[in-house]
DNA sequence: GTGTCAGGTATTTATTTGAATACCTATCAT
DNA sequence: ATGATAGGTATTCAAATAAATACCTGACAC
């Protein structure tokens, strides 16, 4: 992208400011004021300028009409979810126990939603009683993948592997013994969804 | 909060929606033709309706003055750092990986960044190497804390444990020796800040 | 019945605002 | 020297806009 003036750079932070703090962009009466200066038409060349090197666009004829453009997309705040039921669309996310944010690098877009972790099955994995975990919503899985697999309407985080004939479920912890599904109980199983981070409490 | 009638309710909505697509809020003339209504003052008095019930702030005679009340904080983006130099403070911080979001609850308004770990020596405390760790700023400690810890000019995640005449920085790790500091070896030192939370990619 | 309130139409007025014109002053590369 | 560019002053004008006035409708409580 085409570089700023010093002066260019003020007016767009003059800009980005004002939206901070009153929520609507400053007319060009009001930026004249704030950047000390005596006519309209230096504004209205700066807006010009910064909208030429596509920093934002003005929306003609309409009274503070300043897009911001290459805004970065802001984080999401995302539902922590207590149970996983039924299918695994969105709408089947039960008792919302508040929500955290998600980073769009780690969402890309992609239907998401925390839950918060229970047990030790995973522990080998640096999965630990009481992570949150984030998870995006799908129904496949790769073969080693960790899942959020529903069994009978209960969620379980388990790595994934399809075999032949059977899907098997993995714990990490030695304690424990693979879920091992074929035949009939295939049909009270699906995956909600994909692990993609675990976020731990220090405090 | 006094609660919305279906029709303020839908005009809020309206508001906010306008506000997201073009970054600057709507006119009075734009909500008439938005909510299909032929008048002004009927906009005017969902407004100052709006506004009594703490939903909005009207900055009178400014157009498209339009200040939504309870915002939720939005997430802020920290730096992730590559090596933390020198001090504590904020400026310290060189090699900026790149920038993560962090929960509004998660630093409290407090100053914190994000730190890559390298290393295995908190694997026992479910720090693997590879995860990001979101750092408070801060120059002191209560023991068993886990901070990142200036020893020479390097960093360093351990449990802090202050001791008679000393300090351990002891790791999550029964291969490594704890860092015993006493005497002349306490002037490289200093805290940077305490651990707040980690997060891994399982991706 | 009567008052209150949410929601509405139609119209007018004063102000805010974007946009334009004409012209000036530096800096800088050619 | 000369043209291009960033930045500026002073002034004018028309469109966009907030705000006000007078009045109407229906629901609902008392």
């Amino acid at each position: 992208m085409e570089p700023l003036t010093q002066r260019q750079q003020q007016v767009l932070e003059l800009i980005t400011e004002h939206i901070e703090r009153h929520g609507f962009p400053p007319s060009h009466r009001e930026l004249m004021l704030s950047l000390g200066v005596r006519s309209q038409l230096a504004i209205l060349k700066h807006l010009r300028a910064l909208e030429r090197k596509g920093h934002l666009v003005c929306q003609p004829g309409s009274s503070r009409g300043i897009t911001l453009a290459n805004r970065p997309p802001r984080p999401a705040m995302l539902p922590i979810v207590g149970s996983v039921r039924a299918g695994s669309p969105a709408e089947a996310l039960e008792d919302t126990l508040g929500y955290c944010a998600a980073d769009p690098a780690w969402t890309r877009g992609a239907d998401c939603f925390y839950l918060r972790v229970s047990g030790d099955s995973m522990i080998e994995a640096g999965i630990q009683d009481g992570d949150l975990a984030l998870v995006r919503c799908q129904s496949t899985a790769e073969n080693g993948e960790i899942v959020v697999a529903m069994i009978d309407g209960q969620a379980t985080l388990k790595r994934y592997y399809r075999e032949e004939g059977r899907i098997r479920l993995q714990p990490a912890n030695a304690a424990l013994q693979p879920i091992i599904m074929e035949g009939h109980q295939m049909a009270g199983f699906s995956i909600a969804g994909r692990l993609l981070k675990i976020i731990r409490d220090y405090r």
